[in-house]
DNA sequence: GCGATATTGAACTATTTAGTTCTTTATCGG
DNA sequence: CCGATAAAGAACTAAATAGTTCAATATCGC
């Protein structure tokens, strides 16, 4: 059988997801991914293709992640789901700003095409999962529409953690936003 | 007086910004600025400190630019300017998609300090003509709240627009989102 | 413990990068 | 038209980059 690594896979792309996430595909260098992994370039070329293929990993690994925090399939389904997940779900642990996928978004034009559609297959599940909620609370207007919105501005928060803003005042503007929205 | 040079500092940001904007800092190439400017790295660095400083000159000359357009300063105040400037605020020429301020804080984390003060003082201009605008129409909630949200859901208008969606569908959401604020 | 086997680590390669330097060239004032 | 001056072009540098190769090494089945 030979000698066994002493890494797994889910390790690697624990410690390099911050990496990505806080300086983007183009900026990141193999040598920061050995450092921060603790994982020679012999090993990670052995389970990744190349960068690009280590990047994808990132990303899928991030959004099977976050569709484990399960924000949007809490029940009962409501408001209450969607503002939490605009509360909570862009992250602020450090590096670890905002939405790594929604950064992603500004770097479509150096990442390979996968890396397209992982993040639009995981926008239109956010969307069906954000009407689902929408849904329950019977607004005039169609769900999905609320969901389009919804999204729209998810996404602006999180580019918006990039810049040094208080907490408290993200939390009221997203309390404002979802008083809109009930009136719906 | 010496040979005279043949180009202008103007011509050269209105070349460039094109390239920043659409490969980000980290991904541009002197050479590709080169190429996209007509002017030799000599040129380039007799007019411009080093790469950062091109950037964040580049930055500025858009933002002017995008001021010029004056959107939200037309007569009279309300929601018509501020629905003007979702709509037709992000631009979609070609290689400019979105806006290149939005899509700048992206890389706030390898961009010179600076590039984070021109952003910053920038986005407060528009949350102070946003409020304006919403002030005049005088809604129940707080103006400078209202403008709040109008900001992130602009901020996410604009990196949304790294995906390639139907023009109609992003002016149906934004219809949607000025009925949801004419209602507060 | 031994040999096959797989991982590891380090040295290496070829390319690209931002930035510099130096020669050539064009213009203007006299 | 000539000499001072400033720009342009190209050659150059030093560092960093993604990716490769290969010898050293650790483990497992026997």
């Amino acid at each position: 059988m030979g000698r066994p690594k002493n890494f797994s896979r889910e390790e690697v792309l624990e410690k390099a997801v911050p990496v990505f996430w806080k300086h983007g595909f183009a900026d990141t260098s193999l040598q920061e991914l050995e450092r921060a992994t603790g994982v020679n370039k012999s090993g990670l070329y052995t389970e990744f293709r190349d960068k690009e293929d280590l990047f994808v990993a990132c990303l899928r690994h991030y959004l099977e992640s976050q569709e484990k925090r399960g924000f949007l399939t809490r029940e009962p389904f409501g408001w209450k789901n969607v503002e939490t997940f605009l509360k909570i779900g862009p992250l602020n642990k450090g590096e670890q700003q905002g939405c790594f996928s929604v950064n992603s978004m500004r770097e479509f034009a150096i990442l390979p095409s996968e890396a397209y559609g992982v993040v639009t297959e995981n926008r239109a599940l956010l969307q069906r999962l954000l009407a689902m909620n929408i849904e329950a609370e019977k607004p005039r207007m169609a769900p999905s529409a609320i969901a389009e919105m919804v999204l729209s501005f998810f996404s602006g928060l999180c580019i918006e953690r990039n810049l040094k803003s208080g907490k408290t005042s993200s939390t009221r503007k997203i309390e404002n936003f979802m008083a809109a929205l009930r009136s719906l």
